[in-house]
DNA sequence: GATGAATGAGCATTCATTCAT
DNA sequence: CATGAATGAATGCTCATTCAT
């Protein structure tokens, strides 16, 4: 089956510890991220990430064990940063007032991704094998946790079946917000789509 | 930006008149079809597609001008297919009784798309530019459209902004059932979450 | 264990057909020769043989699926136009006088050889992999066929054990006599060296 | 000519004086016979050897010039050890016995070989520029000394032209026996051959 | 003196595409 | 009209080697 399909083994071949070699790690995801920003996923090869980054593709190689790997560890940052940032504000958000916190994370949320939409939605739109790293079910894993989290704290909130609703939601919620980040900025649907995103994770939340 | 980039004239150059050809064009795209559900995405490339049809390379540049028209046409052909079915159903579900059809459209759908699930969801989910292939705009626009008319024929479902909500609920819908559909035919969650996807139809369009 | 370790296919992927293709495989063949005498194993690349046959690095890659495997194709041929050669001079010999046949078919190939020593020679001696190639283990098995032909058919050749004298002595035989050719031609010991050799051939011969 | 072209300064630049600085030398080392038996030729890089041996990459560089001087220095032991033991062994029998002195030499060889048949043969049949060391040379024609001292010890033998015979027979007797030894180790051949290989010694020896 | 980091040149191989027949 | 053959440009990746600390 192909979405199954066996990777190439993307593991980060070595993190640096010299100062000099975290400067050429962090290039290189900076200029991953850069040209899958400005070229989309099909501009991405090894060469043009060294180039870029303005370190010999024998360097990229001594920390990555192929194109995957590196595009494999942008997504971990990314994804985290997203998860982390969303559960701290929940978490902050909780302490404040117990009632209102689903509103809270979800306005939140969408002016979060909103900012830097363009990787992540591209991370997540068109690069063809991100659903099959262990890193993205992991983190919508770990998102379904805070939402099940967001839940509890709210009697309002009534999900049938824990788990199953929690899967559903999350990729639903997760993909249409990345779509709509997705739209160029100037796109003048984007603040109505924002606008009715919001109320339809209200009726998925409230029934 | 990516998701605007330019992308290579996908039209296809001429569609086959003698049955001889009509042959070559049709294994061609189920070839193409073939490497997508065995291989993933990375598998197709015009050669291997060639050869899996048993056809020259150069009869595939006949009738088509690159290698992501061929994917275009398949993608047109699995959209228009699937929308065809719905609204033919739509319609049907509609003469019959008032009342249950967007019930019964809903259900209906699942069960279809998961019949199908090996190639529709390849094309949504690991094809990078599928998301900016004209059909597809087109596709959910009609979508969207079905949505809408069966909205309109059940006086329960609110919809608060016609066109906003319609477009991200198709693309709510659309892609998180690609998702369970992609998920291995043995997966134990796969009926629960059929079951939870249809409630939060419901959800969705009922408040 | 490392003689016996995986080579890569090493089959031929198509032999030509046309005459043009035809002129291509055997500009790529003469090519890696050409490279293989003057500048030994270390300067054959698959762009080097490309560039010298004059035809393009793809070309190339349409016949045969790696760089070992035309050097086996090399290897087969050259090896086979020996034992081809050998054969025919034995049956020859045989023809003519039941008694003299082994002398003659010893000096025989040590004057063919000579002539070809170059490329047979650095094969055998330089090439990594030669050893572990199935055409190689089946010209010394066939080797061993003829000697064993001559055998018989001069009675004061006693070989203790068919197998593995054979065995040995086809090594020993092919090997040393390589190893005479490889020298310079102007090396001033060659002459004796090889009336030495069918000395040597003779007490292994006729003990 | 390719057996003639210019090796690199193959000259190990400095060895060791300091305990420390030792055993990184023999680490080393043993890492690239390891390698060599581990995963033939092919397998040994610079890196890899270093890898193994637990050193940095520059620290080799510290030793060696280049890769080629890392396997030569392995010849040289290799052979040198090859060679003593002979001479060792050449030597006391001659002091014991006069007669046998031939037959001891060959059956003991034989036996010796057999143990580090391993990186021996690889190093002789697989490594593409053995036979162009200047080591090999020297190794070759002090083993001829040895048979030299060996067959003028016994009468029985008789070399038509010493030095032509010596240097034939040394190659067709030390191919063949590595040969021999490169045979997996439950080859069920290996005894048989053994035998006879002593047989045609003999053979050679005594006419 | 040892090492982490870096690197340039090069290698095997592929791919989309075109041409001559 | 179909095809065998060809191809240029690139791609992912490796290797021997050097440099800065």
């Amino acid at each position: 089956m192909a979405r199954n399909r066996y990777l190439p083994d993307i593991q980060v071949k070595k993190y640096p510890r010299q100062s000099r070699s975290r400067l050429s790690f962090a290039a290189l995801l900076e200029a991953c991220a850069g040209i899958l920003v400005e070229q989309g996923y099909e501009g991405v090869t090894t060469n043009s990430i060294a180039a870029r980054a303005g370190v010999d593709i024998a360097t990229l190689y001594e920390y990555f064990p192929n194109k995957e790997s590196i595009i494999a560890e942008l997504v971990k940052r990314e994804f985290s940063a997203c998860l982390n940032a969303a559960a701290q504000e929940l978490q902050h958000s909780l302490q404040l007032s117990q009632q209102g916190a689903a509103e809270h994370i979800i306005q939140w949320t969408v002016e979060w991704m909103d900012q830097r939409k363009g990787l992540l939605s591209i991370l997540w739109l068109d690069v063809p094998f991100v659903r099959h790293l262990p890193v993205t079910e992991q983190t919508l894993h770990d998102t379904a946790l805070i939402i099940q989290a967001a839940a509890e704290s709210d009697h309002r909130i009534r999900l049938a079946d824990a788990n199953g609703d929690v899967w559903l939601v999350t990729r639903m919620l997760f993909g249409s917000l990345l779509e709509i980040c997705a739209l160029p900025i100037d796109d003048p649907r984007r603040p109505a789509l924002i606008r009715e995103y919001i109320r339809i994770c209200y009726r998925i939340a409230f029934g």
